[in-house]
DNA sequence: ACGGTGACGCTCA
DNA sequence: TTGAGCGCCACCG
């Protein structure tokens, strides 16, 4: 195992996510303390082993859309919905109001 | 070591 | 408001 990488630091931002809550990855980015690596942890996400062990699909794009998922953006949606998020055409309803900011 | 790609963000037209 | 372009960082071949 390495030490702590920026993916693994990424995904346990995303473990800190408390349920029914999003997040974006600016505001992870920014929490990881770079506002500009955005990229990379969506990067993150997408190279995270651990799927069902980091909700990544609580993480969002800054437009309240649900961006991408590996799996199916279908499942996503469901999930997020299950978890009391309501998604309205592929976007986050009061995405504003659930967006779940660290620190 | 280098280049290309990506689950993105911001600015400009 | 919507669409297109540029810039950012990290990972993979």
């Amino acid at each position: 195992m390495k030490p702590f990488n920026f993916n693994r630091r990424v995904w346990a931002a995303l473990k800190l996510i408390p349920r029914g809550r999003v997040t974006t990855y600016k505001e992870l980015a920014k929490y990881l303390g770079k506002s500009k690596v955005a990229r990379a942890v969506g990067n993150a996400c997408g190279l995270n082993p651990y799927a069902p062990k980091v909700p990544c699909h609580r993480v969002v794009k800054s437009d309240g859309s649900l961006g991408g998922y590996s799996g199916g953006g279908k499942k996503k949606i469901d999930l997020l919905e299950k978890e009391g998020v309501k998604i309205d055409r592929g976007k986050i309803k009061d995405f504003r109001d659930k967006l779940y900011k660290f620190k």
